[in-house]
DNA sequence: TGTACATCAGTGAACGCGCGTTCACTGATGTAC
DNA sequence: TGTACATCAGTGAACGCGCGTTCACTGATGTAC
C-alpha cells in the first residue's frame, strides 16, 4: 500500500517528532531509520526526500526541542507578571513537558548524538544554554522588582530551579512511574519558595 | 604484540573501567567493543576471554557506577554524625565523581542501555534506588536529631538534593567546563541549607 | 471540460561498511614428576 | 634443578547481520493548453 503523497515542510516536522518520540520510548541507541519511516507510514528510502541525511534528521529532532523549551518559557511569561508565580507555572509546565517528551533529558545527557560533529555540539549547547538564561531573566526580574533574595546569585536559583525538574524526573523513572510527580514538585516547590523567596 | 596475560579477575575490572571511562568520553553510542579492547591493550576478540557479550560487559559496567556511588555514601557516614555536614561533603564529593565520570549520568538517563533486556531495566533501577534510599536515610536521622525540619517528606529533601548535583552536571556540560562548579555547587548548597535546616 | 505533461513524494531492490561474535591457533605461566 | 604437560589468556582471520544510503522506477497531483 502506497503512502499518502504529502508536502515535504509536512512530513519533516512529522518525521522529526516520531524520531523525538522513538527516541523517548526505546532510547537514542534504538533509534533507526527503519523505526522512524515505519512509525510515519513510509518506506526506510523515503525518509531521503526529506533529509539529506540520519544526521540532518537528528537536527531537525535537536531544533523540535528547543523550540518546546522555549514555547514554555514565552507563555508563562504572558500569563503572569510574577516572578514566583511565574516560576511556580513553568515547573509544573516542564514536569508535563519531561514526562510526555523523554526524550529531552537523554539528549541533553547523550552527548553521543553529538559527539560526532562539532556542529552539532555547538547547537545542543545554544538550545540549552538559551533555555537556562531565559529562565536567568525571570530570576533577575524578580530579584529587582523585590520579590526574589537579592543576595543570591541568579545562576544558583536557576540550577536549583532545574534541579527539581531533574531530579524528579530521576525519580519517576526509577519507581517506574509510580511516584506522584506532581504532588513531589509541589512539595519541592515549598522548599524552593521558602529558600529564594524574599522574607517580608 | 602480544598483550600481558593477566588473570581474568583483574582484566574484568580493567575492562568494565575502560568501557566507563569510553562511555564518559565519546558516548554510549560510540561504545564499541573494538574501542575497549583498544583502550586496554587487546584484541577485540581478546575481550570474549573474559565476557560473554557486550551485554554482560555492560553490565558489569552498570555494577561499578553502583559501587562508587555507594563508596561515597558510605565513606560520608563514617567521616561525621552529622546529617547536614554530611550532605554537605557528600554533595562536593559526587559533584567531583560524576565530573570525573561523565558516564554515570548518561548510563542514568540512557535507558537505552538497557531497553533491550528487562533485567538489566530492574538492575539499573536498583542501582539508582539504593542510592536514593541511602541519602534519604541519611535525612531521616537528621530529623529525627533535631537538624533537619520534620514536616517535610524526606523524599522531597532528597530530591532537592540530588537536583542539585544534576543541574550542576548540565550547567558543567553546557558551558563546556568553563564555570566554577564547586563554588556554584556552595552557593547553592547555602540555599538548600536554609530551606531544610531546623530553625535553631 | 478534457487531455498531455511536469513535478516530485513514495517504492523496493541492492550496496557496502561497521561491528559483534566465533573459532582454530599460539605461546606464556604454573604445576607435577 | 630440569623436563613434560595442562591450562588458559591473547591472536587474527572470517562470518553474517543490521543499518544507512543510493538509484532507477512508479504513480498521484497540479498546471497548461
Amino acid at each position: 500500500m502506497r503512502a499518502q503523497k504529502l508536502q515535504t515542510e509536512i512530513r519533516r516536522e512529522q518525521i522529526a517528532q516520531a524520531a523525538l518520540d522513538l527516541i523517548g520510548t526505546h532510547g537514542l541507541q534504538a533509534l533507526s531509520i527503519a523505526s522512524v519511516a515505519e512509525r510515519v507510514g513510509l518506506v526506510p528510502s523515503g525518509i531521503y526526500r526529506h533529509f539529506k541525511s540520519k544526521d540532518d534528521l537528528l537536527s531537525a529532532t535537536l531544533n523540535l526541542i528547543g523550540k518546546r523549551l522555549l514555547n514554555n518559557v514565552e507563555s508563562v511569561r504572558r500569563e503572569t507578571p510574577d516572578a514566583l508565580e511565574r516560576l511556580r507555572v513553568l515547573l509544573m509546565r516542564e514536569i508535563r513537558l519531561l514526562l510526555e517528551n523523554q526524550a529531552i533529558p537523554r539528549v541533553v545527557f547523550s552527548e553521543s548524538i553529538f559527539s560526532d560533529s562539532v556542529d552539532r555540539k555547538a547547537r545542543v549547547r545554544a538550545v540549552i544554554t538559551g533555555y537556562f538564561q531565559e529562565v536567568e531573566k525571570i530570576v533577575q526580574e524578580g530579584q529587582r522588582k523585590g520579590r526574589l533574595r537579592a543576595d543570591v546569585d541568579p545562576l544558583t536559583v536557576v540550577l536549583m530551579f532545574k534541579g527539581m525538574v531533574l531530579s524528579a524526573m530521576v525519580l519517576w523513572k526509577v519507581t517506574g512511574g509510580s511516584v506522584d510527580l506532581v504532588r513531589q514538585a509541589e512539595a519541592a516547590w515549598e522548599l524552593f519558595r521558602a529558600a529564594v523567596s524574599k522574607a517580608p
